[in-house]
DNA sequence: GCGCGCTTGGTGACAATATCACCGAAGTCT
DNA sequence: AGACTTCGGTGATATTGTCACCAAGCGCGC
């Protein structure tokens, strides 16, 4: 847990906040928590709120039309929802949803506290638009990889984001292949040819990275 | 040639502004026009200037490590360059560039200027928010796109799309595949089948649509 | 324990798409 | 005309996606 007391202070991008602008975000502001596997936001579900998250991820993905799966991006501690809440206010039927990955803590602004704060303080746009540009970046990044990357490179890099330092990534074939939109069949396979270079060791759930040396050339290799 | 008075009258998003926003959006802008074919913005070359269109469009693309290259978006008359300007000013050196596919009009606003708007006007700042949520909806939808559907049938909803009510389209294969992210050969088989059928019929440098309703009802068929 | 259903992963056949290495035809320029 | 470039065609092959299965592992109720 968290200590929520001058949460603002640990957002790099608020902490340089006006000193009333932080009281007032402070004072409007709610802090909540919520376990994982819940959708926080989603078709059908948008929320009042724009959230900044404290601790935890939420990972953000969508259904196609034709039923497959692809995660788009996670937001992580330190980071805001205010580009995906938007779009849900804008839009509000699309198919992007969010989703806790693990417990998640988090500040909620109501929308009229947030567009006050966007009007009364230069750092909180700055803070905005950054985000809005990064995410925006990281799309652009994303499209480049769906559709020009070799599977197996984006799969190696894959597992390396996944394993955060551990060498033990608990995960499903399934799973990972709704990281990358493609289908299992394509992860079983390229797993094998992993396992059958020694560079990773599988179990049911869980794949053990044994070389990364290797797969960080891989994932490296034009990413 | 468009007439650049009162501009802002001509954005549906910008017609409600305040008088005053209005006025001041008018007075510290400065009409530009370039002709066609220009790179307005790119790697190392960041404009200082946010652009709203007048006249023409501009293509958003982008060039891989690996060599490929595929549009990621246009931007219309009525709609701003706000956030690949953005983007170019938070993050110089990635590798989107736009670039005028026709003589382009359009009101260049300082980034100061832009942030004292976002600041004075509620209604200036809904313009930009509903502008960055349309865009990352769309680029949501291109990811689905790129990951999900078959060729054929975005081959046929980009010839319906470029097609601008006209039955001739005036391009080459490999600006489609651009268009695609995919490569030419792909194009030009596709392209041969689409004939086969009796639905197109092509010339070196154009591709003339004989049948819309097959087209159409390809492309429809889950986009 | 045992059987049952669900999840996870494996496999072969095949289809769709991408890549590579060419080739010739049609335009452009001098 | 000759050189050069752009445009499009083609076959062979590699990669990835799809489909239809199957079997092993696991949880759960009895």
């Amino acid at each position: 847990m968290t200590d929520t007391q001058e949460w603002v202070e640990r957002f790099p991008g608020l902490s340089r906040l006006e000193p009333h602008i932080k009281k007032l975000l402070l004072a409007r502001s709610a802090i909540i928590a919520v376990p994982g596997g819940v959708t926080l936001f989603g078709p059908g579900n948008s929320p009042e709120n724009m959230l900044f998250l404290l601790d935890g991820t939420v990972r953000v993905q969508q259904v196609s039309d034709t039923g497959h799966e692809i995660v788009l991006y996670r937001i992580h501690a330190g980071e805001s929802c205010v580009l995906t809440t938007a779009c849900l206010l804008a839009y509000e039927n699309y198919a992007a949803e969010g989703i806790s990955e693990t417990a998640v803590q988090a500040a909620a602004v109501p929308r009229d506290v947030f567009d006050d704060l966007v009007a009364q303080s230069k750092s909180f746009r700055d803070f905005v638009f950054a985000a809005f540009s990064k995410r925006i970046t990281d799309l652009f990044l994303m499209i480049d990889e769906v559709a020009f990357q070799r599977i197996d490179v984006r799969l190696a890099d894959k597992l390396l984001r996944l394993c955060d330092g551990q060498d033990v990534v608990a995960t499903t074939h399934q799973k990972l292949s709704v990281e990358l939109g493609t289908a299992r069949e394509v992860i079983s396979r390229q797993l094998q040819e992993f396992q059958r270079r020694g560079w990773i060791e599988q179990a049911r759930g869980s794949v053990t990275i044994l070389d990364r040396a290797h797969l960080e050339r891989l994932a490296d290799h034009s990413a």
